[in-house]
Order: structure tokens, then sequence, then C-alpha cells
DNA sequence: ATCTGTCGGATTGTCCGACAAAATGCCGCC
DNA sequence: GGCGGCATTTTGTCGGACAATCCGACAGAT
């Protein structure tokens, strides 16, 4: 009886937007190269400026094309992490996820990426991620300061681990935690200890190359969240927020 | 001397946007419920029917409002893992990344994800996997369908560790793995019994809970991804495409 | 030669009004 | 109560308009 599949008939702005994304991921247009005003690409689709600026919104929100600050010129861009990245998150903190399962993930995620990095890492890398230990421990009661430079932290090892998939797929987990992290550490005092100790391990152990170390702080590191996250008084089964 | 940050003026229709998107997260607009009409939204914000499209054109995009098929009503939506999903592939495949590299990230998550599942999962998802494995081997000459089986095995299986966070971890790495699977299954002859048997030995473990033994089997498995992509005269250096 | 002020053209952000097609709602009818 | 038909609403798209502002060039000042 299902022969027919509903009929879809996308609309105009809709297809536009189609037809640029199709050209920007053949490659045809690369990042960088500026797009053409609105009124050459309404006459261009032979419709309408007004069709064409929805069709641009919408290739906008999905980071295909940008502006550059201060210019008025929409030039094709590539996805950065930070823009996926945040897509991911909403979407994880409108379905409900409990920290539980954001840290049952960077427990998987995050060992692995460790002892990959510690494998993989170079030396500027390495130079990047002892400031960012001293930059930590600069920040002092700052606690903003002290979040985003975990953060940091975690994404300079993700990058360390020469895998761009595992980059993305990390920056949604610290994204989801911080802001109970911020609370944390404001609230449990041997929080700010205990992670530049572990830091300092992972630091150590990437330097040396040591893999399997490298794993097994990163492990330390994260269960330790947990716990700080119980001295807190955060429930496991609490919902994310962004 | 950069005492000045670069001042920001939001147009209307990223304001509007913002104000949407900020109800929806803050729960005020629930999932589900219907988006007033655009010339009511026009009045509301006090602002052109032109202007608030622009703003729909981009929630839209986000996957934060939708339309049910064949209704003209906007309704407040959560987005579903495939939205993101195919976000988080584009900006990936447009980043360059290589086979090797999704083909790493997933031996790091899947087989601690089938792990969990096997000590998670439900009698349901049991069942489900059963009739996967039955499709797969219904599917025959049938490439296409055959990789549409194994990504919904996958996802199935995830789903079965009850972590929506490793769902939405790993639907863009077989959605990239997708269409070189589909390549090496019709090229490599023994793939597909290879593929079967790795996916009963999982489903045997996750029945008894064995959770190390699932591991195991998927790790196998996802080896095997890699050595018939390898037969199929697949460099682990290629980039993925979408 | 470099910096500054100015000017015209191009482009964007926003508005207005309009219309056909499709969906929704209402109403009378069976 | 269910159903067909008509009026109303809503969307998709169009055309035109205007102020703000960015861009590039050009002339004048230091």
């Amino acid at each position: 009886m299902d022969i027919f599949e509903p009929v879809q008939v996308d609309p105009a702005y809709r297809r536009i937007a189609a037809a640029v994304e199709e050209k920007v991921m053949a490659g045809t247009l690369k990042d960088g190269d500026p797009l053409p005003g609105e009124v050459h690409l309404a006459r261009q689709f032979a419709v309408n400026r007004s069709t064409v600026r929805e069709a641009l919104r919408e290739l906008q929100s999905k980071g295909l094309i940008t502006r550059r600050p201060g210019s008025k010129r929409l030039r094709i861009a590539h996805p950065r992490t930070a823009d996926v990245a945040s897509g991911v998150s909403r979407a994880l903190a409108l379905g409900g996820v409990t920290f539980y399962e954001v840290w049952e993930a960077m427990m998987i995620v995050e060992p692995q990426t460790a002892a990959l990095a510690a494998r993989k890492r170079d030396a500027d890398q390495l130079e990047e991620l002892t400031q960012l230990i001293a930059r930590f421990e600069a920040a002092g009661g700052n606690s903003r300061e002290a979040v985003a430079t975990v953060v940091d932290f975690f994404r300079a090892l993700a990058r360390s681990s020469q895998n761009e998939v595992l980059v993305l797929a990390q920056a949604p987990l610290t994204r989801l935690l911080s802001p109970t992290l911020a609370q944390m550490i404001d609230q449990v005092p041997q929080a700010r200890t205990r992670i530049i100790e572990a830091q300092r391990k992972l630091l150590a152990a990437i330097g040396k190359g040591d893999g399997e170390q490298a794993r097994i702080w990163m492990e330390k590191h994260i269960r330790d969240f947990r716990r700080g996250y119980e001295l807190a008084g955060i429930s496991a089964d609490d919902q994310v927020t962004v």
C-alpha cells in the first residue's frame, strides 16, 4: 500500500540554502571565499531578496557562512568547534541529560584521550599545557577564570591527541560540566589543590609519553570530579543546564 | 593598548531569535507548544514580519522550532539527535578529518559503550538488536540497506547504554563511516559474514550482561572494520565525506 | 610618504504593502 | 455524531523603499 512517499516540496529559501551548502561541501566554495551580495544572489537564483535573506540566516546559524567582525560581506566559513559544540550541548540539556550521564561519557572518553595525547603530543602542546596549569594556579579565588582554565586544559589535551574528532566530542562535555564545576570550586576547599595535582601528574605522564600513566591519572581526575560534586551537594541525577 | 573590545550591535532578527531561544531553554516554552503566527510575533516584538521570519529561519535550522509535516503552524521542538549529528558530521568533514581519526574515536567510544549496554540493557532493546541482526541478514546484496542496518545496530546498542550523551556522540561517527562502509561491503566478500558474527557475539554478551565480553567483541568488530577498509583499498589517511 | 577628511557607490537591516496557495476553523447538513 | 463546503488565517514569495554603514578612492594636511 505504501508505494508513494509523502511528496516534499521544499520552499525556495530552503532549496537556496541547500544549493549553497552543497557547493560548500563539494569544495567549490572554499573557506574564506566571499559570497556575492544579496541582490546579486537574488538575481542569480531568480528570487526575491527577502527569500535569499531567509536562506542566508539558515546557513549562518549552521556556521557555513559568517561575517568578519565589522564587515558587511558574508564569507564562506567552516564551522568551528565552538559553533557545533554549543548546538550539541543545547540538545543534551533540552534532552534532560543528567549530570551522571555526562560524567559517565567523560569517564569513557577522557582517559583514552589522555593516553593518546601522551603518545602523540608535540612540544608546543606540552608548553601550552604547562602554561594552563600556571594560569589555573594564578586564578586563585576567581572561580570563573579557574573553570575557564580547566576547560581549556581539557581542550588542549584533546588537541594533543591529534584527533579532531575527539576534540569535537569532548567540547560539549566540558561545556555542560562547567556551570556546576564553578559551584564546586567555590564550595569544596580542597578541589583546587586536587585539580592542580591531577593536572601536574597528567602533564608529567604526557611529557614522558607514558600513555598508561596518563590514562590512570585522568581517570582519577574525573573520578575526583564526581566526589567533588557530591561534596558540593550536587546530585548525579540533576539535569545539566547550559 | 587594547582597552576597548569591538562593539557589537546584534541586528533585530538575531535578538528576536535569542529571545525565543532563551524562553525555550528556560522551559517557559515547552516541547510541542505551538508558536504564535508570524504577524502576531511581529506585533509582539514591534518589528516587521520579514524580520521575524529571518529569526524563525535561524531557530529552525537549530532545530528549536519545527513544523509537523503537512502543517503550517510552527511548534517548539527539542533538537533530535539527527539534527545535531548532521551538523557535527558536516563540521568534521569540512575540517578534513581522516578516516583514521574517526576510526580511532570509535575504538575509544564503542567498546565501552557496548560494555555499558551489557550492564544496563532492558528486554525491549535486546529484542530490537535481535531483529536488527535478522534485518541485516535479510538485506543480502542490497548494500544500502545493509549499511543502514549496521548503523541502526550501533545506535540501538548505544541507546541500550541508557546514556543519551553516548547516543549523541556516536551518531556522527557512524554517519561518517557509512559511505565507505557501503563501498567495503560491496567489495570485500567476507565482510558480511564477519559483521554478522560480531553482531551475534555482541548480542550474546549483552544478553548475558557480560560487559567484558561485549567490550572485547566490539573491539574486534571495530578492528575488523579497519581491516575491511584496507582490503577495499581505502586508505586510513583519506578524508571522510558526507 | 603617511595620515586625515570627505564623497559616491554598494550593501545591509528593516520596513511596507500585496497576493496566491494552502491549512484551519466554523457551520450547516446528513 | 460525522462530514462536506465555505470563510478566515497563515505562510511563502514578491516588489519596492529608505536609512545606516561599509568600501574604495581621492584630495588635502602634516
